[in-house]
DNA sequence: TCCTCCCTGTTC
DNA sequence: GAACAGGGAGGA
């Protein structure tokens, strides 16, 4: 079943599982398009290092990934029109906090918070729009060739990806001294947790955030990556079902928030022993966890 | 290594 | 009408 933009359109808070969930669902809407027009509305949601938005004309949309937190346009860039630009082999978008890209009709008009909107055509000529919307305005776009990449310094830094690495490659990632939380949302580190899947791949392995990141042994180590692993493909799973139970719910956007068990609970029930989650902050951010089940 | 800022809708 | 949400850049 190919889901409708409109469900998931509504995913809050990307992170790793989020983006890839985008990815795996709007390639089938995509595949093939050739971008036939942009419209940039903020000029500033396009990233300092971006060819034009214009550059994109012509391209086709060969393929749509994920690294880290980013979504990935693979381009197919031979018919592009305005060479005089630079071609770019791909259209990229960090999606930040309420960054969204869906399908809509060819005719609908943007919305308040639209920064960008592509026009497209289908392989049988069929006119559809790609829209970007980001209400806080924290995302960006990047029309980028590979030379562009070498030049991005935060693409060139990111981390591996936590579903492919091993025990011992997460072991060297670890070595700092700072706090571990903030090392796991490091996209240095390791690419694509944020706060949501840092507090309950921490709660999951029972480590407390707050310890220095050097300070595992191998056995908590090994039970950290397979919380890590364990938390972001489950939700990678449900995150297919929560957009589809999200038809049936009543104007209830948050799709995954029934199934956290610390994120977003501050002072509430620990799920596994019924002592209070306490909230604190680390690296700036809200942190739940709970103090008898993390140590 | 840590803090502030960006941005706006929601909650208190 | 202030506090809060937060990824990452940039400065202390």
């Amino acid at each position: 079943m190919i889901l409708q933009p409109v469900y998931w359109k509504f995913i809050a808070m990307p992170e790793l599982p989020e983006v890839e969930t985008v990815a795996r669902t709007l390639y089938p809407h995509v595949h093939n398009c050739l971008i036939q027009n942009v419209e940039v509305l903020r000029p500033a949601s396009v990233h300092p290092l971006s060819l034009p938005m214009q550059s994109l004309c012509g391209c086709k949309i060969a393929n749509v990934r994920r690294r880290a937190k980013l979504l990935i346009f693979d381009l197919d860039s031979e018919q592009s029109s305005k060479k005089e630009f630079g071609i770019p082999n791909y259209l990229i978008a960090h999606l930040r906090m309420t960054g969204r890209i869906f399908t809509q009709a060819a005719n609908t008009e943007q919305g308040k918070h639209t920064r960008c909107r592509f026009m497209l055509t289908k392989l049988n000529g069929e006119p559809i729009q790609l829209f970007f919307d980001d209400v806080r305005a924290f995302g960006q776009l990047l029309a980028a060739t590979p030379q562009i990449l070498e030049q991005w310094q935060f693409w060139q830094n990111l981390g591996p990806e936590p579903l492919e690495i091993d025990q011992a490659v997460l072991a060297s990632r670890l070595g700092s001294r700072r706090q571990l939380k903030t090392c796991l949302m490091d996209q240095k580190v390791l690419a694509g947790i944020g706060n949501i899947y840092a507090d309950e791949a921490l709660f999951q392995a029972g480590i407390d955030p707050a310890r220095e990141a050097c300070s595992l042994d191998k056995k908590e180590t090994g039970r950290l990556l397979k919380s890590i692993k364990d938390v972001l493909n489950r939700s990678i799973s449900q995150c297919g079902s929560s957009i589809r139970d999200y038809r049936d719910a009543d104007g209830n956007v948050g799709a995954f928030q029934n199934s956290f068990a610390v994120y977003g609970r501050g002072g509430k029930i620990c799920k596994k022993c019924g002592h209070i989650l306490h909230k604190i902050r680390i690296g700036g951010r809200a942190t739940v966890f709970c103090p008898v089940c993390q140590k």
